[in-house]
DNA sequence: TTCGGAAAAATGAATGGTCATTCAGTATTT
DNA sequence: AAATACTGAATGACCATTCATTTTTCCGAA
Protein backbone atom coordinates (compact mmCIF):
# COMPACT_ATOMS: atom_id res chain seq x y z
CA UNK A 1 0.00 0.00 0.00
CA UNK A 2 1.13 3.49 -1.03
CA UNK A 3 3.67 4.23 2.06
CA UNK A 4 3.23 8.03 2.21
CA UNK A 5 6.54 9.04 1.17
CA UNK A 6 7.69 6.58 -1.42
CA UNK A 7 8.59 7.90 -4.43
CA UNK A 8 7.30 11.51 -2.94
CA UNK A 9 9.89 12.20 -1.34
CA UNK A 10 12.41 12.63 -4.22
CA UNK A 11 9.59 15.71 -5.31
CA UNK A 12 9.20 16.78 -2.00
CA UNK A 13 13.07 17.31 -1.87
CA UNK A 14 12.53 18.97 -5.42
CA UNK A 15 9.84 21.89 -3.75
CA UNK A 16 11.42 22.71 -1.07
CA UNK A 17 13.98 23.18 -2.91
CA UNK A 18 12.64 25.68 -5.03
CA UNK A 19 11.09 27.54 -2.46
CA UNK A 20 14.86 27.65 -0.33
CA UNK A 21 16.44 28.90 -4.08
CA UNK A 22 13.48 31.06 -4.92
CA UNK A 23 13.87 32.82 -1.26
CA UNK A 24 18.12 33.16 -0.76
CA UNK A 25 19.31 32.34 -4.35
CA UNK A 26 21.38 29.01 -5.51
CA UNK A 27 24.61 30.21 -4.20
CA UNK A 28 23.26 31.08 -0.90
CA UNK A 29 20.98 28.04 -0.48
CA UNK A 30 22.61 25.20 1.46
CA UNK A 31 21.87 21.41 1.20
CA UNK A 32 21.26 21.37 4.93
CA UNK A 33 18.30 24.47 4.31
CA UNK A 34 16.68 21.79 1.33
CA UNK A 35 16.99 19.24 3.81
CA UNK A 36 15.34 20.45 6.73
CA UNK A 37 12.23 21.98 4.30
CA UNK A 38 11.67 18.69 2.86
CA UNK A 39 12.11 16.97 6.05
CA UNK A 40 14.56 14.35 5.75
CA UNK A 41 18.68 14.31 6.71
CA UNK A 42 21.34 16.04 4.66
CA UNK A 43 22.72 12.95 3.64
CA UNK A 44 19.36 11.74 2.19
CA UNK A 45 19.50 14.73 -0.41
CA UNK A 46 22.97 12.45 -2.07
CA UNK A 47 20.47 9.17 -2.04
CA UNK A 48 18.54 11.26 -4.53
CA UNK A 49 20.77 13.58 -6.38
CA UNK A 50 24.54 13.16 -7.10
CA UNK A 51 25.06 17.11 -6.21
CA UNK A 52 23.70 19.97 -5.68
CA UNK A 53 23.35 20.83 -8.92
CA UNK A 54 21.61 17.87 -9.97
CA UNK A 55 19.21 19.73 -7.82
CA UNK A 56 18.79 22.15 -10.29
CA UNK A 57 19.42 20.54 -13.20
CA UNK A 58 16.33 18.13 -12.15
CA UNK A 59 14.52 21.46 -11.41
CA UNK A 60 14.93 22.67 -15.15
CA UNK A 61 14.13 19.38 -16.57
CA UNK A 62 10.82 19.22 -14.44
CA UNK A 63 9.58 22.57 -15.82
CA UNK A 64 10.68 22.30 -18.98
CA UNK A 65 8.77 19.17 -19.15
CA UNK A 66 5.64 20.94 -18.32
CA UNK A 67 6.22 23.28 -21.30
CA UNK A 68 6.77 21.00 -23.76
CA UNK A 69 3.99 18.43 -22.98
CA UNK A 70 1.27 21.03 -22.26
CA UNK A 71 2.38 22.68 -25.51
CA UNK A 72 2.26 19.54 -27.86
CA UNK A 73 -1.23 18.88 -26.28
CA UNK A 74 -2.49 22.73 -27.28
CA UNK A 75 -1.11 22.55 -30.43
CA UNK A 76 -3.74 19.86 -31.20
CA UNK A 77 -6.58 22.03 -30.42
CA UNK A 78 -5.62 25.12 -32.77
CA UNK A 79 -5.74 25.05 -36.41
CA UNK A 80 -4.53 27.51 -38.24
CA UNK A 81 -0.84 29.23 -37.22
CA UNK A 82 -1.62 32.60 -35.43
CA UNK A 83 -4.33 30.57 -33.62
CA UNK A 84 -1.73 27.93 -32.66
CA UNK A 85 0.81 31.13 -31.58
CA UNK A 86 -1.72 32.87 -29.62
CA UNK A 87 -2.02 29.24 -27.65
CA UNK A 88 1.49 29.19 -26.89
CA UNK A 89 1.66 32.86 -25.84
CA UNK A 90 -1.07 31.93 -23.18
CA UNK A 91 0.59 28.84 -21.89
CA UNK A 92 4.10 30.09 -21.65
CA UNK A 93 3.32 33.30 -19.71
CA UNK A 94 0.55 31.19 -17.68
CA UNK A 95 2.64 28.40 -16.69
CA UNK A 96 5.32 30.78 -15.76
CA UNK A 97 3.25 33.18 -13.77
CA UNK A 98 1.46 30.31 -11.92
CA UNK A 99 3.79 30.10 -9.13
CA UNK A 100 6.11 32.92 -8.42
CA UNK A 101 9.02 30.87 -6.79
CA UNK A 102 8.93 28.26 -9.70
CA UNK A 103 9.47 31.58 -11.82
CA UNK A 104 12.65 32.68 -9.82
CA UNK A 105 14.18 29.62 -10.46
CA UNK A 106 13.52 29.87 -14.65
CA UNK A 107 14.00 33.07 -15.03
CA UNK A 108 17.11 33.89 -12.96
CA UNK A 109 17.90 31.20 -10.95
CA UNK A 110 18.99 28.55 -13.93
CA UNK A 111 20.68 31.46 -15.44
CA UNK A 112 23.37 31.03 -13.43
CA UNK A 113 26.44 30.30 -15.63
CA UNK A 114 27.55 29.96 -19.05
CA UNK A 115 28.30 26.58 -18.37
CA UNK A 116 25.37 25.55 -17.04
CA UNK A 117 22.82 27.59 -19.26
CA UNK A 118 24.60 25.93 -22.27
CA UNK A 119 23.57 22.30 -20.76
CA UNK A 120 20.49 23.63 -21.04
CA UNK A 121 20.14 25.21 -24.20
CA UNK A 122 20.90 22.35 -26.37
CA UNK A 123 18.63 20.09 -24.54
CA UNK A 124 15.11 21.26 -23.88
CA UNK A 125 15.37 24.72 -24.86
CA UNK A 126 16.20 24.05 -28.35
CA UNK A 127 13.48 21.25 -28.41
CA UNK A 128 10.70 24.35 -27.23
CA UNK A 129 12.26 26.57 -29.88
CA UNK A 130 11.28 24.16 -32.84
CA UNK A 131 8.04 23.51 -31.76
CA UNK A 132 7.30 27.26 -32.26
CA UNK A 133 9.60 27.23 -35.45
CA UNK A 134 7.17 24.75 -36.64
CA UNK A 135 4.03 26.57 -35.96
CA UNK A 136 6.37 29.66 -37.98
CA UNK A 137 6.93 26.93 -40.88
CA UNK A 138 2.91 26.08 -41.24
CA UNK A 139 2.33 29.73 -40.68
CA UNK A 140 4.76 30.51 -44.03
CA UNK A 141 3.05 27.62 -46.07
CA UNK A 142 -0.72 28.73 -45.46
CA UNK A 143 0.44 31.84 -46.69
CA UNK A 144 -0.67 33.70 -43.33
CA UNK A 145 2.91 34.65 -42.52
CA UNK A 146 5.68 36.49 -44.53
CA UNK A 147 8.24 34.16 -45.82
CA UNK A 148 11.03 36.29 -45.76
CA UNK A 149 11.57 35.79 -41.76
CA UNK A 150 13.60 32.63 -40.84
CA UNK A 151 11.18 30.34 -39.02
CA UNK A 152 14.23 29.79 -36.31
CA UNK A 153 14.74 33.36 -36.25
CA UNK A 154 11.26 34.15 -35.75
CA UNK A 155 10.73 31.36 -33.01
CA UNK A 156 13.78 32.76 -31.06
CA UNK A 157 12.50 36.46 -31.58
CA UNK A 158 9.13 35.14 -30.16
CA UNK A 159 11.08 33.28 -27.42
CA UNK A 160 12.47 36.43 -26.57
CA UNK A 161 9.57 38.67 -26.02
CA UNK A 162 7.66 35.97 -23.90
CA UNK A 163 11.52 35.79 -21.74
CA UNK A 164 11.15 39.38 -21.13
CA UNK A 165 7.65 39.56 -19.89
CA UNK A 166 8.06 36.84 -17.74
CA UNK A 167 11.19 38.03 -16.45
CA UNK A 168 10.32 41.70 -16.18
CA UNK A 169 7.38 40.41 -14.05
CA UNK A 170 9.43 38.35 -12.04
CA UNK A 171 11.64 41.32 -11.08
CA UNK A 172 9.04 43.58 -10.70
CA UNK A 173 7.02 43.47 -7.56
CA UNK A 174 3.75 44.48 -9.02
CA UNK A 175 0.68 42.06 -8.49
CA UNK A 176 -0.38 41.88 -11.96
CA UNK A 177 -1.11 38.28 -13.82
CA UNK A 178 1.45 37.47 -15.91
CA UNK A 179 -1.27 35.76 -18.35
CA UNK A 180 -2.63 39.59 -19.05
CA UNK A 181 -0.32 40.25 -20.80
CA UNK A 182 -0.84 37.58 -23.53
CA UNK A 183 -3.03 39.58 -25.68
CA UNK A 184 -0.84 41.98 -26.52
CA UNK A 185 2.10 39.85 -26.71
CA UNK A 186 0.36 38.16 -29.47
CA UNK A 187 -0.74 41.12 -31.32
CA UNK A 188 2.76 42.78 -31.44
CA UNK A 189 4.04 39.34 -32.30
CA UNK A 190 1.54 38.33 -34.71
CA UNK A 191 1.86 41.72 -36.76
CA UNK A 192 5.56 41.08 -37.09
CA UNK A 193 5.19 37.69 -38.84
CA UNK A 194 1.80 38.11 -40.95
CA UNK A 195 2.13 39.22 -44.50
CA UNK B 1 53.31 63.88 -13.61
CA UNK B 2 51.13 61.18 -14.66
CA UNK B 3 51.98 58.50 -12.63
CA UNK B 4 51.77 55.26 -15.00
CA UNK B 5 49.42 53.40 -13.09
CA UNK B 6 47.66 56.32 -12.18
CA UNK B 7 43.52 55.44 -12.38
CA UNK B 8 44.49 52.82 -14.95
CA UNK B 9 45.01 50.24 -12.36
CA UNK B 10 40.72 50.16 -11.40
CA UNK B 11 40.47 49.60 -15.01
CA UNK B 12 43.06 46.98 -15.23
CA UNK B 13 41.42 44.55 -12.43
CA UNK B 14 37.91 45.40 -14.02
CA UNK B 15 39.24 44.09 -17.49
CA UNK B 16 41.01 40.96 -16.13
CA UNK B 17 37.88 40.13 -14.23
CA UNK B 18 35.94 39.87 -17.25
CA UNK B 19 38.50 37.61 -18.80
CA UNK B 20 38.27 35.33 -15.60
CA UNK B 21 34.80 35.52 -14.75
CA UNK B 22 34.24 35.20 -18.61
CA UNK B 23 36.17 31.99 -18.69
CA UNK B 24 35.41 30.38 -15.59
CA UNK B 25 32.17 31.76 -14.19
CA UNK B 26 31.30 34.13 -11.43
CA UNK B 27 31.07 31.82 -8.31
CA UNK B 28 34.31 29.98 -9.70
CA UNK B 29 36.77 33.11 -10.15
CA UNK B 30 38.31 33.79 -7.10
CA UNK B 31 39.93 37.39 -6.05
CA UNK B 32 43.16 36.11 -6.11
CA UNK B 33 43.07 34.99 -9.61
CA UNK B 34 41.88 38.08 -10.98
CA UNK B 35 44.48 39.74 -9.18
CA UNK B 36 47.52 37.27 -10.35
CA UNK B 37 45.80 38.17 -13.89
CA UNK B 38 45.98 42.46 -13.22
CA UNK B 39 49.21 42.05 -11.50
CA UNK B 40 48.22 43.31 -8.42
CA UNK B 41 48.44 41.28 -4.87
CA UNK B 42 44.69 40.30 -3.90
CA UNK B 43 44.75 42.82 -0.96
CA UNK B 44 45.08 45.69 -3.70
CA UNK B 45 41.39 44.62 -4.74
CA UNK B 46 40.35 46.11 -2.08
CA UNK B 47 41.61 49.29 -1.99
CA UNK B 48 39.86 49.79 -4.99
CA UNK B 49 36.25 47.63 -4.47
CA UNK B 50 34.77 47.05 -1.61
CA UNK B 51 34.04 43.00 -1.85
CA UNK B 52 34.24 40.85 -4.86
CA UNK B 53 30.42 41.78 -5.58
CA UNK B 54 31.12 45.39 -6.40
CA UNK B 55 33.20 44.18 -9.09
CA UNK B 56 30.45 42.94 -10.77
CA UNK B 57 28.33 45.76 -10.43
CA UNK B 58 31.57 47.77 -12.11
CA UNK B 59 31.47 46.02 -14.65
CA UNK B 60 27.94 46.34 -15.40
CA UNK B 61 28.44 50.10 -14.80
CA UNK B 62 30.98 50.22 -17.16
CA UNK B 63 28.91 48.04 -19.74
CA UNK B 64 25.60 50.09 -19.31
CA UNK B 65 27.32 53.29 -19.46
CA UNK B 66 28.28 52.73 -22.89
CA UNK B 67 25.22 51.81 -24.42
CA UNK B 68 23.13 55.13 -23.19
CA UNK B 69 25.78 56.93 -24.21
CA UNK B 70 26.58 55.81 -27.72
CA UNK B 71 22.50 54.91 -27.76
CA UNK B 72 21.99 59.06 -26.82
CA UNK B 73 24.64 59.94 -29.48
CA UNK B 74 23.09 57.78 -32.33
CA UNK B 75 19.79 59.31 -31.62
CA UNK B 76 20.81 62.75 -32.84
CA UNK B 77 21.64 61.65 -36.50
CA UNK B 78 18.55 59.72 -37.01
CA UNK B 79 15.24 61.97 -37.57
CA UNK B 80 12.22 59.59 -37.98
CA UNK B 81 11.18 56.94 -35.28
CA UNK B 82 11.72 53.96 -37.29
CA UNK B 83 15.29 55.09 -38.31
CA UNK B 84 16.44 55.56 -34.96
CA UNK B 85 14.89 52.00 -33.89
CA UNK B 86 17.06 51.04 -36.39
CA UNK B 87 20.11 52.76 -35.00
CA UNK B 88 19.45 51.14 -31.30
CA UNK B 89 18.88 47.98 -32.93
CA UNK B 90 22.44 47.45 -34.62
CA UNK B 91 23.95 49.68 -31.79
CA UNK B 92 22.91 47.28 -29.56
CA UNK B 93 23.79 44.11 -31.26
CA UNK B 94 26.88 45.67 -32.25
CA UNK B 95 28.40 46.74 -28.64
CA UNK B 96 26.85 43.10 -27.83
CA UNK B 97 29.02 41.77 -30.36
CA UNK B 98 32.49 43.47 -30.09
CA UNK B 99 33.93 41.69 -27.24
CA UNK B 100 32.81 37.61 -27.02
CA UNK B 101 34.02 37.75 -23.21
CA UNK B 102 32.31 41.12 -22.01
CA UNK B 103 29.17 39.56 -23.56
CA UNK B 104 29.29 36.59 -21.86
CA UNK B 105 29.58 38.89 -18.57
CA UNK B 106 26.18 41.10 -19.91
CA UNK B 107 24.31 37.66 -20.96
CA UNK B 108 24.85 35.50 -18.18
CA UNK B 109 27.13 36.22 -15.16
CA UNK B 110 25.54 39.64 -14.26
CA UNK B 111 22.26 37.90 -13.91
CA UNK B 112 23.65 35.75 -11.03
CA UNK B 113 20.62 35.85 -8.47
CA UNK B 114 17.77 37.80 -7.68
CA UNK B 115 18.63 40.19 -5.72
CA UNK B 116 21.32 41.16 -7.70
CA UNK B 117 19.11 41.54 -11.06
CA UNK B 118 16.80 43.38 -9.08
CA UNK B 119 19.17 45.87 -8.46
CA UNK B 120 20.42 46.42 -11.73
CA UNK B 121 17.09 46.55 -13.52
CA UNK B 122 15.75 49.41 -11.66
CA UNK B 123 18.81 51.44 -12.33
CA UNK B 124 20.29 51.59 -15.45
CA UNK B 125 18.51 49.10 -17.73
CA UNK B 126 14.82 51.05 -16.74
CA UNK B 127 16.49 53.72 -18.47
CA UNK B 128 17.82 52.12 -21.70
CA UNK B 129 14.13 51.01 -21.83
CA UNK B 130 12.88 54.61 -21.35
CA UNK B 131 15.37 55.28 -24.37
CA UNK B 132 13.54 52.77 -26.60
CA UNK B 133 10.26 53.88 -25.46
CA UNK B 134 10.71 57.32 -26.11
CA UNK B 135 11.17 56.21 -29.72
CA UNK B 136 8.34 54.31 -29.92
CA UNK B 137 6.39 57.80 -28.33
CA UNK B 138 7.67 59.72 -31.23
CA UNK B 139 6.94 56.71 -33.82
CA UNK B 140 3.07 56.89 -32.38
CA UNK B 141 2.95 60.78 -32.37
CA UNK B 142 4.06 60.98 -36.14
CA UNK B 143 1.65 58.82 -36.92
CA UNK B 144 4.07 55.85 -37.82
CA UNK B 145 3.45 53.55 -35.26
CA UNK B 146 0.09 51.90 -34.17
CA UNK B 147 -1.05 53.27 -31.11
CA UNK B 148 -2.31 50.51 -29.30
CA UNK B 149 0.63 49.75 -27.80
CA UNK B 150 1.59 50.42 -24.67
CA UNK B 151 5.04 52.57 -25.11
CA UNK B 152 6.77 50.68 -22.24
CA UNK B 153 5.13 46.81 -23.36
CA UNK B 154 6.73 47.77 -26.59
CA UNK B 155 9.85 48.59 -25.42
CA UNK B 156 10.41 45.20 -23.45
CA UNK B 157 9.50 43.41 -26.46
CA UNK B 158 11.83 45.02 -28.24
CA UNK B 159 14.70 44.69 -25.72
CA UNK B 160 13.26 40.78 -25.61
CA UNK B 161 14.14 40.08 -28.92
CA UNK B 162 17.36 42.33 -28.55
CA UNK B 163 18.25 39.66 -25.82
CA UNK B 164 17.69 36.97 -27.08
CA UNK B 165 19.59 37.38 -29.92
CA UNK B 166 22.52 38.59 -27.73
CA UNK B 167 22.08 35.07 -25.70
CA UNK B 168 21.90 32.98 -28.35
CA UNK B 169 24.77 34.15 -30.00
CA UNK B 170 26.87 34.20 -26.77
CA UNK B 171 25.76 30.46 -26.44
CA UNK B 172 26.13 28.93 -30.15
CA UNK B 173 30.18 28.82 -30.47
CA UNK B 174 29.34 29.58 -34.05
CA UNK B 175 31.57 32.27 -35.46
CA UNK B 176 28.87 34.58 -36.84
CA UNK B 177 28.82 38.36 -36.34
CA UNK B 178 25.72 39.13 -33.88
CA UNK B 179 25.18 42.53 -35.94
CA UNK B 180 24.24 40.94 -38.52
CA UNK B 181 21.19 39.77 -37.59
CA UNK B 182 19.93 43.28 -36.91
CA UNK B 183 18.13 43.81 -40.50
CA UNK B 184 15.97 41.01 -39.76
CA UNK B 185 15.14 42.26 -36.20
CA UNK B 186 14.59 45.80 -37.31
CA UNK B 187 12.32 44.28 -40.33
CA UNK B 188 10.26 42.00 -37.65
CA UNK B 189 10.47 44.72 -34.97
CA UNK B 190 8.95 47.23 -37.24
CA UNK B 191 6.21 45.44 -38.66
CA UNK B 192 5.29 44.65 -35.32
CA UNK B 193 5.47 48.57 -34.63
CA UNK B 194 3.91 49.95 -37.83
CA UNK B 195 0.65 51.00 -38.68
C1' DT C 1 69.55 69.07 -6.74
C1' DT C 2 69.34 66.15 -2.94
C1' DC C 3 67.69 64.30 1.28
C1' DG C 4 64.52 62.66 4.88
C1' DG C 5 60.67 61.32 6.46
C1' DA C 6 55.59 61.43 6.33
C1' DA C 7 51.74 59.89 3.69
C1' DA C 8 49.83 56.92 0.40
C1' DA C 9 49.73 52.73 -2.02
C1' DA C 10 50.55 48.10 -2.35
C1' DT C 11 51.68 43.56 -0.60
C1' DG C 12 50.58 38.63 0.53
C1' DA C 13 50.49 35.43 4.38
C1' DA C 14 47.28 34.30 7.88
C1' DT C 15 42.60 33.95 9.46
C1' DG C 16 38.05 32.40 10.04
C1' DG C 17 33.88 30.94 8.47
C1' DT C 18 31.28 28.39 5.40
C1' DC C 19 29.34 24.30 3.43
C1' DA C 20 29.18 20.27 0.20
C1' DT C 21 29.92 15.75 0.75
C1' DT C 22 30.94 11.34 3.07
C1' DC C 23 30.20 7.25 5.70
C1' DA C 24 29.85 4.55 9.94
C1' DG C 25 26.13 3.61 12.29
C1' DT C 26 20.85 3.12 13.01
C1' DA C 27 16.25 2.20 11.59
C1' DT C 28 12.95 0.23 8.61
C1' DT C 29 11.20 -2.83 5.30
C1' DT C 30 10.87 -7.40 3.08
C1' DA D 1 18.31 -11.76 9.15
C1' DA D 2 19.36 -9.67 4.92
C1' DA D 3 18.58 -5.81 2.23
C1' DT D 4 17.33 -1.26 1.80
C1' DA D 5 16.70 3.37 3.33
C1' DC D 6 17.96 6.89 6.16
C1' DT D 7 20.65 9.68 9.47
C1' DG D 8 23.61 13.59 10.91
C1' DA D 9 28.09 14.49 12.95
C1' DA D 10 32.66 14.89 11.18
C1' DT D 11 35.75 16.07 7.53
C1' DG D 12 38.31 18.75 4.58
C1' DA D 13 38.62 21.93 1.00
C1' DC D 14 37.99 26.31 -0.29
C1' DC D 15 38.53 31.44 -0.54
C1' DA D 16 36.97 36.19 0.66
C1' DT D 17 38.77 39.37 3.43
C1' DT D 18 42.03 41.56 6.72
C1' DC D 19 46.03 43.92 8.36
C1' DA D 20 50.91 44.18 9.89
C1' DT D 21 54.59 45.13 7.08
C1' DT D 22 57.03 46.94 3.02
C1' DT D 23 57.51 49.86 -0.97
C1' DT D 24 56.70 53.92 -3.45
C1' DT D 25 55.51 58.63 -3.94
C1' DC D 26 55.51 63.30 -2.55
C1' DC D 27 57.38 67.56 -1.09
C1' DG D 28 59.62 71.00 1.84
C1' DA D 29 64.04 72.23 3.59
C1' DA D 30 68.87 72.55 3.10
Amino acid sequence: MARPSEGGKKERILDSAVVEIAQRGYHQTTVARIAKRAGVADGTIYLYFKNKEEILFSLFDRAMGRFIEEGRTRLQNAASAPEKLRQIIELHLTLVGEDRDQAIIIQVELRHSLHFMGQLSRAQVGEYLDIIGQVVVQGQEDGEFRTDLAPVFAAKAIFGVLDEMATDWVLSHRNTRLESKAGVVAEFVLAGLKK
